[in-house]
DNA sequence: CGCTTGATTAGAGGAATGTCAAATTAGACG
DNA sequence: CGTCTAATTTGACATTCCTCTAATCAAGCG
Protein backbone atom coordinates (compact mmCIF):
# COMPACT_ATOMS: atom_id res chain seq x y z
CA UNK A 1 0.00 0.00 0.00
CA UNK A 2 0.44 3.34 0.05
CA UNK A 3 3.15 4.99 2.07
CA UNK A 4 3.70 8.59 2.96
CA UNK A 5 7.21 9.89 3.19
CA UNK A 6 7.99 13.27 5.24
CA UNK A 7 10.99 14.71 4.97
CA UNK A 8 10.96 17.14 7.71
CA UNK A 9 12.59 18.05 10.64
CA UNK A 10 16.03 19.17 12.32
CA UNK A 11 16.51 18.65 15.80
CA UNK A 12 13.66 20.24 18.00
CA UNK A 13 16.13 22.65 20.32
CA UNK A 14 17.90 23.51 17.05
CA UNK A 15 15.11 26.53 16.69
CA UNK A 16 10.97 27.29 16.91
CA UNK A 17 9.75 23.75 14.50
CA UNK A 18 7.06 25.77 11.85
CA UNK A 19 3.53 25.12 12.35
CA UNK A 20 3.28 22.52 9.10
CA UNK A 21 6.36 21.09 10.50
CA UNK A 22 4.96 20.22 13.79
CA UNK A 23 1.72 18.81 12.09
CA UNK A 24 4.04 16.55 10.31
CA UNK A 25 5.84 15.38 12.93
CA UNK A 26 2.79 15.26 14.97
CA UNK A 27 1.32 12.62 12.76
CA UNK A 28 4.67 10.38 12.83
CA UNK A 29 4.65 10.29 16.52
CA UNK A 30 0.79 9.78 17.33
CA UNK A 31 1.67 6.04 14.85
CA UNK A 32 4.43 5.45 17.37
CA UNK A 33 2.29 6.61 20.63
CA UNK A 34 0.87 4.12 21.67
CA UNK A 35 2.06 0.93 23.52
CA UNK A 36 0.76 -2.13 20.81
CA UNK A 37 2.21 -0.26 17.78
CA UNK A 38 5.58 0.60 19.82
CA UNK A 39 5.42 -3.43 20.61
CA UNK A 40 4.80 -4.17 16.94
CA UNK A 41 7.61 -2.05 15.57
CA UNK A 42 10.13 -3.57 17.97
CA UNK A 43 8.88 -7.12 17.10
CA UNK A 44 8.87 -6.63 13.63
CA UNK A 45 12.01 -4.54 13.88
CA UNK A 46 13.90 -7.34 15.88
CA UNK A 47 12.67 -10.13 14.26
CA UNK A 48 15.12 -12.39 12.06
CA UNK A 49 15.40 -11.76 8.81
CA UNK A 50 14.58 -8.16 9.59
CA UNK A 51 10.41 -9.32 8.56
CA UNK A 52 7.32 -10.54 11.21
CA UNK A 53 4.14 -12.47 9.98
CA UNK A 54 0.84 -11.20 10.63
CA UNK A 55 -0.14 -14.35 12.43
CA UNK A 56 3.37 -13.97 14.61
CA UNK A 57 2.44 -10.62 15.56
CA UNK A 58 -1.42 -11.55 16.36
CA UNK A 59 -0.87 -14.31 18.78
CA UNK A 60 1.59 -12.19 21.01
CA UNK A 61 -1.26 -9.85 22.10
CA UNK A 62 -4.13 -10.46 23.99
CA UNK A 63 -6.09 -8.31 20.95
CA UNK A 64 -8.23 -9.42 18.21
CA UNK A 65 -7.15 -9.61 14.79
CA UNK A 66 -8.81 -6.83 13.47
CA UNK A 67 -7.45 -4.39 16.05
CA UNK A 68 -3.83 -6.07 15.44
CA UNK A 69 -4.74 -5.34 11.53
CA UNK A 70 -5.49 -1.31 12.52
CA UNK A 71 -2.75 -0.92 14.28
CA UNK A 72 -0.38 -2.38 11.63
CA UNK A 73 -2.38 -0.09 8.91
CA UNK A 74 -1.64 3.03 11.48
CA UNK A 75 2.30 2.07 11.23
CA UNK A 76 1.96 1.70 7.44
CA UNK A 77 0.18 4.74 6.69
CA UNK A 78 2.82 6.34 8.59
CA UNK A 79 5.45 5.31 6.49
CA UNK A 80 6.95 3.15 9.54
CA UNK A 81 6.46 0.03 8.19
CA UNK A 82 5.46 -2.01 4.33
CA UNK A 83 3.89 -4.91 4.24
CA UNK A 84 3.78 -7.67 1.56
CA UNK A 85 1.81 -10.48 0.41
CA UNK A 86 3.50 -14.20 -0.22
CA UNK A 87 0.88 -17.06 -0.67
CA UNK A 88 -0.95 -17.23 2.11
CA UNK A 89 1.01 -14.71 4.58
CA UNK A 90 1.42 -11.02 5.16
CA UNK A 91 4.97 -10.41 6.10
CA UNK A 92 6.16 -6.76 7.35
CA UNK A 93 9.46 -5.17 7.46
CA UNK A 94 10.44 -1.75 9.27
CA UNK A 95 11.33 1.55 7.15
CA UNK A 96 14.60 1.94 8.95
CA UNK A 97 14.76 5.62 6.98
CA UNK A 98 11.37 6.76 8.98
CA UNK A 99 12.93 4.95 12.16
CA UNK A 100 16.02 6.84 11.91
CA UNK A 101 13.80 10.69 11.30
CA UNK A 102 12.17 10.28 14.21
CA UNK A 103 15.60 9.49 16.69
CA UNK A 104 17.46 12.69 14.86
CA UNK A 105 14.63 15.16 15.96
CA UNK A 106 15.35 14.08 19.81
CA UNK A 107 18.97 13.71 19.27
CA UNK A 108 20.93 17.43 20.11
CA UNK A 109 23.39 17.75 17.68
CA UNK A 110 26.80 18.09 19.72
CA UNK B 1 5.39 20.77 40.06
CA UNK B 2 6.42 16.90 40.21
CA UNK B 3 8.12 15.03 37.04
CA UNK B 4 7.82 11.97 36.61
CA UNK B 5 11.01 9.83 35.85
CA UNK B 6 11.40 6.96 33.24
CA UNK B 7 14.53 5.39 32.95
CA UNK B 8 13.15 2.91 30.14
CA UNK B 9 14.05 2.06 27.35
CA UNK B 10 16.36 0.57 24.94
CA UNK B 11 16.51 1.09 20.97
CA UNK B 12 13.62 -0.48 19.40
CA UNK B 13 15.10 -2.87 17.17
CA UNK B 14 17.38 -4.03 19.85
CA UNK B 15 14.89 -6.29 21.10
CA UNK B 16 10.56 -7.04 21.92
CA UNK B 17 9.94 -4.27 23.99
CA UNK B 18 8.09 -5.73 27.22
CA UNK B 19 4.62 -4.89 27.85
CA UNK B 20 5.23 -2.30 30.59
CA UNK B 21 8.13 -0.86 28.96
CA UNK B 22 5.80 0.01 26.02
CA UNK B 23 3.37 1.92 28.28
CA UNK B 24 5.59 3.89 29.44
CA UNK B 25 7.31 4.94 26.96
CA UNK B 26 3.66 5.69 24.93
CA UNK B 27 2.75 8.09 27.92
CA UNK B 28 5.77 9.95 26.96
CA UNK B 29 5.65 9.78 23.18
CA UNK B 30 1.84 10.97 23.55
CA UNK B 31 3.17 13.94 25.42
CA UNK B 32 5.40 14.85 22.29
CA UNK B 33 2.77 13.95 19.82
CA UNK B 34 0.85 16.99 19.39
CA UNK B 35 1.36 19.96 17.13
CA UNK B 36 1.26 22.38 19.85
CA UNK B 37 3.53 20.80 22.51
CA UNK B 38 6.05 19.98 20.14
CA UNK B 39 5.95 23.69 19.09
CA UNK B 40 6.11 24.87 23.01
CA UNK B 41 8.98 22.42 23.48
CA UNK B 42 10.94 23.25 20.79
CA UNK B 43 10.27 27.14 21.19
CA UNK B 44 11.45 26.71 25.25
CA UNK B 45 14.34 24.52 23.96
CA UNK B 46 15.63 27.30 21.11
CA UNK B 47 15.03 30.32 23.93
CA UNK B 48 17.76 32.30 24.61
CA UNK B 49 18.78 31.36 27.87
CA UNK B 50 17.33 27.45 27.82
CA UNK B 51 14.22 29.33 28.99
CA UNK B 52 10.94 30.57 28.16
CA UNK B 53 8.06 32.91 29.73
CA UNK B 54 4.24 31.51 29.65
CA UNK B 55 3.42 35.13 28.23
CA UNK B 56 6.02 34.70 24.95
CA UNK B 57 4.79 31.41 24.76
CA UNK B 58 1.32 32.21 24.73
CA UNK B 59 1.47 35.16 22.40
CA UNK B 60 2.49 32.77 19.69
CA UNK B 61 -0.43 31.13 19.23
CA UNK B 62 -3.78 31.49 18.08
CA UNK B 63 -4.75 29.89 20.88
CA UNK B 64 -6.41 30.79 24.68
CA UNK B 65 -4.19 31.02 27.81
CA UNK B 66 -5.76 28.11 29.07
CA UNK B 67 -5.01 25.93 26.83
CA UNK B 68 -1.38 26.84 26.46
CA UNK B 69 -1.43 26.36 30.04
CA UNK B 70 -3.09 22.78 29.54
CA UNK B 71 -0.29 21.83 27.27
CA UNK B 72 2.23 22.61 29.39
CA UNK B 73 1.39 20.84 32.05
CA UNK B 74 1.21 17.88 29.86
CA UNK B 75 4.74 18.35 29.07
CA UNK B 76 5.65 18.96 32.32
CA UNK B 77 3.55 16.04 33.34
CA UNK B 78 6.11 13.95 31.45
CA UNK B 79 8.94 15.05 32.58
CA UNK B 80 9.71 17.37 29.64
CA UNK B 81 9.75 20.71 30.59
CA UNK B 82 10.09 22.07 33.97
CA UNK B 83 9.02 25.63 35.18
CA UNK B 84 9.59 28.23 37.81
CA UNK B 85 7.79 31.52 39.02
CA UNK B 86 9.73 34.40 39.28
CA UNK B 87 7.81 37.59 40.67
CA UNK B 88 4.93 38.30 38.10
CA UNK B 89 6.46 35.86 35.35
CA UNK B 90 6.63 31.83 35.44
CA UNK B 91 9.18 30.42 33.23
CA UNK B 92 9.90 26.50 31.44
CA UNK B 93 12.77 25.31 30.74
CA UNK B 94 13.61 21.77 29.01
CA UNK B 95 14.19 18.66 31.28
CA UNK B 96 17.22 17.45 28.36
CA UNK B 97 17.48 14.18 29.83
CA UNK B 98 14.02 13.45 28.95
CA UNK B 99 14.32 13.89 25.49
CA UNK B 100 17.34 12.33 25.33
CA UNK B 101 16.27 9.21 25.55
CA UNK B 102 13.32 9.61 23.28
CA UNK B 103 16.52 9.91 20.90
CA UNK B 104 17.66 6.81 21.63
CA UNK B 105 14.95 4.94 21.49
CA UNK B 106 14.57 5.73 17.83
CA UNK B 107 18.03 5.97 17.27
CA UNK B 108 19.73 2.32 15.52
CA UNK B 109 23.19 1.78 17.84
CA UNK B 110 25.75 1.07 15.56
C1' DC C 1 -7.23 46.96 50.91
C1' DG C 2 -8.83 46.92 46.04
C1' DC C 3 -7.49 46.59 41.34
C1' DT C 4 -4.91 44.82 37.42
C1' DT C 5 -2.27 41.46 35.00
C1' DG C 6 -0.31 36.66 34.54
C1' DA C 7 -1.27 31.86 34.98
C1' DT C 8 -3.75 27.79 36.42
C1' DT C 9 -7.88 25.01 37.56
C1' DA C 10 -12.63 23.32 36.77
C1' DG C 11 -16.16 21.94 33.81
C1' DA C 12 -18.38 21.17 29.26
C1' DG C 13 -18.80 20.11 24.35
C1' DG C 14 -17.23 18.03 20.08
C1' DA C 15 -13.74 15.36 17.63
C1' DA C 16 -10.53 11.65 17.45
C1' DT C 17 -9.03 7.00 19.02
C1' DG C 18 -8.83 1.92 20.49
C1' DT C 19 -11.38 -2.09 20.61
C1' DC C 20 -14.58 -5.57 19.16
C1' DA C 21 -18.08 -8.42 16.32
C1' DA C 22 -19.57 -9.25 11.77
C1' DA C 23 -18.77 -9.24 7.03
C1' DT C 24 -15.45 -9.35 3.17
C1' DT C 25 -11.30 -10.28 0.39
C1' DA C 26 -7.24 -13.36 -0.90
C1' DG C 27 -4.86 -17.85 -1.47
C1' DA C 28 -4.21 -22.62 -0.93
C1' DC C 29 -5.88 -27.16 -1.48
C1' DG C 30 -8.97 -31.16 -2.13
C1' DC D 1 -16.10 -25.33 -7.46
C1' DG D 2 -16.27 -25.55 -2.31
C1' DT D 3 -14.06 -24.88 1.77
C1' DC D 4 -10.70 -23.63 5.02
C1' DT D 5 -7.34 -20.35 6.96
C1' DA D 6 -5.08 -15.65 6.90
C1' DA D 7 -5.88 -10.88 6.87
C1' DT D 8 -8.44 -6.72 6.11
C1' DT D 9 -12.58 -3.74 6.00
C1' DT D 10 -16.81 -2.00 7.96
C1' DG D 11 -19.62 -0.27 11.50
C1' DA D 12 -20.55 0.54 16.32
C1' DC D 13 -19.44 1.81 21.09
C1' DA D 14 -16.81 3.63 25.00
C1' DT D 15 -13.03 6.30 26.17
C1' DT D 16 -9.69 9.77 25.65
C1' DC D 17 -8.26 14.23 24.02
C1' DC D 18 -8.29 19.29 22.49
C1' DT D 19 -10.39 23.46 23.03
C1' DC D 20 -13.19 26.85 25.03
C1' DT D 21 -15.61 29.80 28.85
C1' DA D 22 -15.89 30.85 33.59
C1' DA D 23 -13.88 30.88 37.90
C1' DT D 24 -9.77 30.87 40.87
C1' DC D 25 -5.03 31.65 42.50
C1' DA D 26 -0.56 34.74 42.71
C1' DA D 27 1.93 38.73 42.67
C1' DG D 28 2.64 43.61 42.08
C1' DC D 29 0.95 48.35 42.75
C1' DG D 30 -1.75 52.51 43.81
Amino acid sequence: MTAVTIECCPPLTRGPLSEQDAVDLAALLKAVADPVRLRLLSMIGSHEGGEACVCDLTDAFDLTAPTISHHLKVLRTAGLIDGERRGTWVYYRVIPETVARLGTIFTPLA
